[in-house]
DNA sequence: CGCCAGGTGGGAT
DNA sequence: ATCCCACATGGC
């Protein structure tokens, strides 16, 4: 049995080596910008810099957009609210229910999505206003009406830089196959094991969620492609 | 047609 | 604690 620190390496460096970067998470605001691909994904990590709050705003949208939501359908949603410049606190506060369903309506789920982006802005309003703690930050996300577990780690990972793992529906999956655990985990059970098992650290996580939804997608379906899986090798499940 | 997609909340057991 | 369901569009 091999260490699982070492495994969970393992697999990333083979999902790297197979995918390469990811660039998430998608910022529709850079999209075709100089280090950025026409969907907004980061291609050359040099022209990375510090996110705007409008940016950070719109990762946390797009984060409550794509729950259980094909990101093409989400992104359009996305286009839509920055079109329409709803992607401010004030603009979610003052818009009608009714009228922000229609804006996001590609994203499915819209008159629950509506209220959930009204309700995570007011909570940004709040955030926004400096000194907040990290350890608060996540509280105060889960506390909101819409927000689970997945959608804060992405927020506080992807426009905030806070290092949590993205323990999601496809690493649970993945995982379980390759062999991290006998059992399916739970979300907390199975973050709190990467948390033990790999270094805090931003890049590594971002990375790491993003190869595992790429991987989940091509090879680890539901019914799985095992032909041509880049964890073959390591994988339990393959060789079961 | 059916199934799935970068979940979550609410209610019943 | 753990299941079961509603929520809804668009692509294959």
């Amino acid at each position: 049995m091999r260490l699982l620190p070492d495994l969970l390496r393992t697999t990333y460096r083979l999902l790297e080596h197979a995918y390469g970067l990811q660039g998430w998470w998608p910022l529709v605001g850079r999209a075709g910008t100089p280090g950025y691909d026409p969907e907004g994904y980061l291609v050359d990590p040099e022209a990375a810099r510090p996110l705007a709050d409008e940016e950070r705003l719109e990762i946390a949208l797009g984060a409550v957009l794509t729950q259980n939501t094909a990101w093409e359908n989400a992104r359009r949603a996305v286009v839509a609210l920055r079109d329409g410049e709803f992607v401010s606190t004030e603009a979610l506060r003052d818009v009608e229910s009714d009228k922000l369903a229609r804006v996001i309506r590609s994203s499915g789920y819209f008159n629950q999505k509506a209220r959930k982006l009204k309700l995570l802005a007011r909570s940004f309003e709040r955030m926004d206003v400096g000194g907040m703690a990290e350890t608060s930050r996540r509280s105060v996300l889960l506390e909101v009406w819409g927000v689970g577990p997945e959608t804060a780690d992405s927020i506080l990972l992807y426009a905030y830089g806070e290092p949590h793992f993205i323990a999601d529906a496809y690493a649970r999956r993945v995982f379980r196959r390759v062999g991290v655990a006998q059992r399916e985990l739970s979300y907390d059970e199975l973050q709190a094991t990467c948390h033990q098992a790999l270094p805090r650290d931003r890049e590594l996580y971002g990375e790491y969620h993003a190869l595992l939804v790429r991987h989940a997608r091509t090879h680890c379906r539901k019914t799985p492609i095992c032909e041509g899986c880049p964890l073959r090798r390591i994988c339990s499940y393959a060789r079961s």
